[in-house]
DNA sequence: TTTATATTTAGCTATATAACTAAATATACA
DNA sequence: TGTATATTTAGTTATATAGCTAAATATAAA
């Protein structure tokens, strides 16, 4: 893939807000795990999933597994492009609902297991 | 419309190889008519219209006419977003077809007049 | 006015893709 | 081992969109 497909492929996959609210979520937090994507998005884990492989592929998502748990990052080379994206997406997306998934307790979500949270929130 | 759909709408118009090759042709030239743009992309002039107005209509693009041609050029307000375009697309989008049909006899294309230029071409 | 040129709009078709559900895979706990 | 949880893959459906041709619109030249 050449450097033209290159940023194709990157901006085909920043063309669609569900992915565009989770490289927004992944700048205000360090990193998040599918399961609390999903609950972001309030779509089915299948879709997200999808959304996710599709951030991975372009370049923009790193992920991390960790047991059952796989954690997503941005890792946005360009920093061009990551600064375009800062302020093209940062305090514009309506993250409350992600806040307020984050701030629930233990039980739900993913994390069911008693008082295991699976999710550790870093914020930026 | 609020900030985050617009930024949905500006990825959603850079999302298409042809659209993206526009973008990088008017970062070469300065203003290119319809009929050179459809030249370049070696499709149905209907075709590139309607990607010359979602390009428009993004607002990374801007029309002016004058008789029966109608001029593009870029209008991207961003400096990130235009310096990530220049970045990712310069140099890096075949635009040798595009510099033939440029320094192409003004009997060619839209330029059937007797030896009236219909697109002054200004490289940048 | 008639003809030619440039562009857009309308209508159609084929492909891409975003959503879903169900099944498969993987890990962890009882 | 068996059960629960987390995620992905497979398969389906509906919608979006990129392409085309034909017709409409607009301007300019004969």
């Amino acid at each position: 893939m050449n450097d033209f497909e290159k940023t194709l492929q990157v901006n085909k996959a920043l063309a669609d807000g569900n992915r565009l609210k989770i490289v927004a979520a992944l700048l205000e937090y360090d990193e998040l795990c599918a399961c609390i994507i999903t609950e972001f998005l309030g779509i089915a884990g299948a879709t997200a999933s999808r959304h996710l492989s599709i951030l991975v592929n372009s370049g923009l998502l790193a992920s991390r597994k960790e047991g059952r748990w796989i954690y997503y990052r941005l890792s946005i080379a360009d920093n061009l492009l990551r600064a375009w994206l800062k302020a093209s997406l940062d305090n514009k997306t309506n993250l409350k609902v992600l806040a307020e998934i984050v701030a629930s307790p233990v039980e739900d979500i993913c994390r069911k297991q008693r008082g295991i949270s699976c999710c550790p929130i870093n914020k930026k």
